[in-house]
DNA sequence: CCACTAGTGCGACAACTGATGCATTAGGAT
DNA sequence: ATCCTAATGCATCAGTTGTCGCACTAGTGG
């Protein structure tokens, strides 16, 4: 894995490359550019491989033959979307942290033009473009689960609460409210979400052995 | 709204219908179920027009004329499948109200052939087809807020509690986890979400004035 | 500077999608 | 029973999508 993550700004994608040449790399560039630029304006629909390639100032065939389809091209995309580094807020409160993380959400889908609504969607229509987005929220919520820690730390947290269903709990109204519901935006909705989470967290709601109900 | 909705069985669904005639109704029922066929078999993206055309029965020209294209296919689907007398669990108790709720949104999700899934990702693709579904979820969460006024009348929920926030606080997890990031069935998922939900809901997260926590 | 070859551009081609005009069938009314 | 016409079937056609063979450009190493 040491030479595999070597440089994400000229490393090739897909397949083997015995030649990491700078045009190579130009034309990849190039292409993710147009692919994000296509999706903001023509949507999930409107993303042909022919109106991609045009853009980048490539040939189709071209396109066809490093990426495959379209779904290649998200799956590219979505992979080189992880390769940062963000972290999430730290501001020394659950609820703020998760209101914080939750705000980012918020903007993310509700941003014009609608990026990544429009990537989430369009994953749907392939099944590689659909595992790189499992692996990119995959890595966002490890990343996440450090808030839980510190709250732990804190001693905010009954011991044994666990980090994913909470965080998954926190943030899936967002994406429930506003991708799927097409609700309108909502300033509050980041931090209600992020309340409710934190007060049932705190009550044990997140523990793995339930405080037992029976 | 009277006339429009007056017999789920022999209602057309798009444009005027000077004729409801026999041979018409007959068409449009082959055609949705060769939909919910397709989808179920080749999902979101196998979905064409020409194999629904063949599977029906009918010609290609029939679906095209009547439903313009598959996203009309979708809406009407969507529609047919609203128009029943479903109703929510009532358990006498606001966790366990929830929790039946969720189990049936994980066995929707999780079922085999996995057809709820196809239709909400294919609806994606089509604004009438996302229009409708959006109309289907907001009928299915108006029904389900007599859960939250029974809950209410027990005194089980302080006075306040806004149904909608509530409801989709508890359901929301589910078709994030199953749905956008792809997790295995979890037979514990629904009372987990049910649970953190109702102890968020009675400690107050869900009321419209928050309950001043500085 | 020169040879080598991965990567790209280019054109043509097959397959598919969706639209249109006309003939035929079948439901509804007299 | 018979006519009227909405709905469907049928053949055809234009536009688009994805593939293939060939020639050329441009990195890479000597």
């Amino acid at each position: 894995m040491g030479s595999e993550t070597a440089d994400p700004e000229t490393a090739p994608p897909p397949g083997p490359r015995p030649r990491p040449g700078g045009r190579t790399a130009r034309t990849r560039r190039q292409v993710l550019d147009a692919v994000l630029a296509e999706l903001g304006e023509h949507g999930y629909d409107g993303l042909t491989v022919e109106a991609v390639a045009t853009r980048a100032g490539v040939h189709r065939t071209t396109v066809y033959r490093r990426w495959r389809d379209v779904g290649g091209l998200l799956a590219d995309v979505l992979d080189a979307a992880g390769a940062d580094d963000w972290g999430p807020p730290d501001t020394g409160s659950l609820e703020d942290d998760l209101t914080g993380l939750n705000e980012e959400i918020h903007d993310a889908l509700t941003a014009r033009p609608p990026v990544v609504p429009a990537l989430i969607a369009a994953s749907f229509r392939s099944p590689q473009a659909a595992e790189a987005q499992r692996r990119l929220w995959d890595d966002r919520y490890a990343r996440c689960e450090v808030v839980i820690e510190r709250a732990l730390a804190r001693g905010d947290l009954p011991a044994g609460t666990e980090a994913r269903p909470l965080l998954v709990a926190a943030t899936a109204p967002l994406y429930h409210q506003l991708l799927l519901l097409g609700a309108a935006p909502d300033p509050q909705l980041a931090r209600r979400a992020a309340r409710a989470t934190a007060l049932a967290a705190a009550a044990g709601a997140f523990t793995g052995q339930p405080a037992a109900d029976t």
